[in-house]
DNA sequence: AAATCGGGGTG
DNA sequence: CACCCAGATTT
């Protein structure tokens, strides 16, 4: 931490004035910060895992999974011994499904290499499949109370904020973990950390922050100045294209066809119904005839609207038509990767969102 | 540095 | 609808 020169620039000379209170900040956090399902926790196995359903995710969205994920494997061992089929069932509809993947690869490596024990190490937590920075630092400091400050997307705005630097820029950045690194605390470093994810959740939110309850308020750059709302600047982003899919559900005495995608792609592990992307705008029911039959490799007697369905995803959007197939008794499918399962059975697969808004309108 | 990866929420 | 979010990984 110390200059090697022996003098101080005026730059660093302005961060060092701009050390947070810590005490103030964990004052207002344990008297304003919601009732969480992950407070009081004190096992890193429940920490990690909560940090990681976390990533990109809110936290009234993940406390029903946090909870029933807890409920079914207690303790990393168990998660060691799953399937990863089960484990997908779990995390189905949380969505960014890698998660549950490098969950599950981690979890087999601290169960072998660490006899079950999270490492309490930087340098062995990083290496491990799904842990960066964020997760190392807030694993690190919420569990053992070592201080390694987090920056996530809250922490980047609120800290933004309060220093009045609009742009993120790498080296911004690296400025914003020097000021959290002289102002996190040896004593309970994780509640430090919380207050300022919590803050950013509660008060300095991206919209509309309400300066007006913030305990920091009286020292941050932005809530000094006339536009709060315009830090950190903005990075616009271009619209997303949108696809049209056509979608087979292929039923045959009481079974669907459904296929399970490849374990790197988009949505990996998880299964679907057959699906072709169509360029083509005219929907008629020989082109969606032909169009099935050409992709699935199998002769289709006849076919109905079943039902469609909008999906927006991050990146793209979707529509997706469904139709209803016959198929004749001796036509069986087809290549490795299909397999007909039960009707009534369908729960024990793990299956994205689009695919349920489908089969809730089935 | 930029793209990729789901889903939900907000204004 | 546009935009944002308690990020990690690959390119």
């Amino acid at each position: 931490m110390g200059n090697p020169k022996n003098k101080t620039t005026a730059k660093e000379d302005c961060i060092v004035q701009s050390i947070l209170q810590a005490q103030d900040l964990i004052k207002w956090y344990d008297k304003e910060k919601r009732d969480l399902a992950f407070r009081d926790i004190q096992d890193p196995y429940k920490i990690w895992l909560s940090e990681i359903m976390l990533q990109q995710t809110k936290v009234d969205t993940v406390i029903p999974y946090f909870q029933k994920w807890i409920k079914k494997y207690p303790t990393i061992k168990d998660v060691a011994k799953a399937e990863i089929t089960d484990l997908l069932i779990s995390w189905e509809g949380l969505g960014y499904y890698r998660r549950c993947h490098n969950f599950h690869k981690a979890s087999k490596i601290i169960s072998q290499e660490h006899g079950g024990q999270i490492p309490t190490s930087w340098d062995i937590l990083i290496k491990l499949p799904g842990i960066g920075e964020y997760t190392a630092a807030a694993v690190l400091s919420i569990a053992f109370g070592k201080k390694f400050p987090v920056l996530d997307g809250n922490v980047k705005r609120v800290m933004s904020r309060f220093l009045g630097i609009k742009v993120l820029s790498v080296n911004n950045l690296k400025k914003i973990k020097k000021v959290l690194n002289l102002s996190i605390p040896a004593k309970n470093p994780g509640d430090f950390n919380q207050s300022i994810m919590e803050l950013g959740a509660l008060i300095c939110s991206p919209r509309k922050p309400k300066c007006f309850k913030c305990p920091i308020s009286s020292i941050c750059k932005a809530a000094l100045s006339s536009n709060p709302e315009s830090y950190p600047k903005k990075t616009k982003k271009g619209k997303v294209p949108h696809f049209t899919l056509i979608s087979c559900i292929l039923k045959k005495d009481n079974l669907f066809l459904i296929h399970k995608r490849e374990k790197n792609m988009m949505l990996g592990g998880l299964w679907e119904l057959p699906n072709v992307k169509v360029e083509n705008k005219l929907l008629t029911k020989p082109f969606i005839k032909k169009t099935l039959e050409k992709e699935l490799k199998i002769k289709v007697k006849n076919i109905s609207n079943s039902c469609t369905v909008k999906h927006s995803y991050s990146h793209f959007s979707v529509t997706m038509h469904c139709f209803n197939c016959e198929i004749s008794n001796s036509e069986i499918i087809l290549d490795d990767n299909y397999n007909w399962i039960l009707k009534k059975d369908i729960s024990k697969y793990p299956f994205s969102k689009v695919h349920h808004k489908i089969f809730n309108s089935l």
